[in-house]
DNA sequence: GCATGTTAAGTGACAATGTCACTGAACCCC
DNA sequence: GGGGTTCAGTGACATTGTCACTTAACATGC
């Protein structure tokens, strides 16, 4: 169970007492398996997400069924996309998906709104939340559209691999991170392993020179 | 000169008249001629655009030299990039660039705070311009990722004419409308031409069968 | 007019990436 | 250990990106 979960956030931390505990009254906690669909296209939520523990991955479908990744949401950041998605009318196909069992704090929209209004450390919290966001999609234009793909896929193994040496992924999840097919992905983990960069196994990779990998990252 | 520029924006037209004067105390109008650069990483704004007349372009180049536009910003609506970069500590390449004359309303920091803080209704205007940027860049993303070439190009042709049939740009910059290069333009208004849904010349593209660009632009 | 410089557009070769149809290998479960 | 399923490898080809270059259109000064 959670004590108080106004702690956990940047934007709410620091808010007075009496405030906090109308949260803690007016907020949902909302629990979710890994795997479960946050919000997608048939399901727009009309609150205002706080992610108190695990990560939703953020991502975006074709449909040709490719898949790429735009973002993820740590513990401890809210998810402003459904906010966006509520006031757009135009289709969009962005999904947010559980990476991890995650539990998050839903408040309502009256109460989301009530609390930008007064209170300026919160409204601080909200801005910098959609501007981090759109910095983040700037960096995903920027990848697609400029990017090589040796350099994108060196770059999303050291990410996803973190302070381990080992990942457990399939090349079609490789793929759908990163926007492109299946094919693309084994070609060039082929090449990395020929580089002896990385060594596989079916549904495992193994960065064997993580230096080298980190400079085909920065190359380019 | 500007009466009373409250009118013109969603989010302030609805304000009470004692708000609205303020406002016309507060902010200060600009303007600036065409071509001149509205924002970019070198010149990073500390107030809310709100852009009265003409239209910006959004862009973001590579360190390749290549460009790609994420959206414009028209009359009435607000440039709510330049506030996101003014929270990011990433170095970031996004320019806004005046596409034509231009004037704008520059808003103080100070007083955008007490008005998100203390008005509904200009609050709704400012979540709604992040939510419209936002879906903006989701269709970028959608394009870049998984768009083909000349898919984009035919909707590119027949937005930048509107109800015209005549465009005056260089296969250079309609390249950077796209984020890819010139070559691939050419080749593909090329294509066009031998189908005869264009005509070309130095600078200058016809379009001679709208119906055949759009079934383009529709497909795939 | 004409020479000259500049910008726009065309071209061919090749590399990188995306697509398709298929094969082979590893794993799962009974 | 057989049979189904998922994952990975392969070759052919289409599209797109890159490079080095040529050709054409326009602008300017003489």
């Amino acid at each position: 169970m959670i004590a108080d979960w106004t702690e956990r956030f940047q934007g709410t931390a620091a808010l007075p007492r009496s405030v906090r505990d109308r949260l803690l009254k007016e907020a949902r906690i909302v629990e979710m398996p890994k795997g479960a669909q946050v919000f997608g296209p048939a399901n727009v939520p009309d609150s205002l997400f706080f992610l108190y523990d695990g990560r939703i991955r953020v991502s975006q479908s074709s449909d040709t069924g490719r898949d790429i990744v735009l973002y993820r949401v740590d513990a401890g950041e809210s998810c402003v996309l459904t906010t966006a998605c509520m006031l757009a009318e135009e289709a969009y196909n962005a999904e947010g998906m559980a990476e991890t069992d995650i539990t998050a704090i839903v408040l309502p929209k009256l109460a989301f709104d009530r609390l930008v209004a007064e209170e300026e450390e919160f409204r601080k919290f909200v801005f910098a939340a959609y501007s981090r966001r759109l910095i983040d999609l700037l960096r995903v234009v920027d990848d697609v559209a400029f990017g090589h793909m040796d350099v994108r896929l060196a770059e999303r193994l050291l990410t996803l691999a973190g302070e381990y040496k080992e990942i457990s992924t399939t090349h079609q999840q490789l793929a759908s991170e990163l926007g492109t097919a299946r094919e693309v992905v084994s070609r060039i983990l082929q090449d990395f392993q020929k580089r002896e960069m990385i060594a596989q196994s079916r549904g495992h990779i193994l960065l064997l020179d993580k230096q080298a990998l980190r400079e085909r990252a920065a190359s380019n």
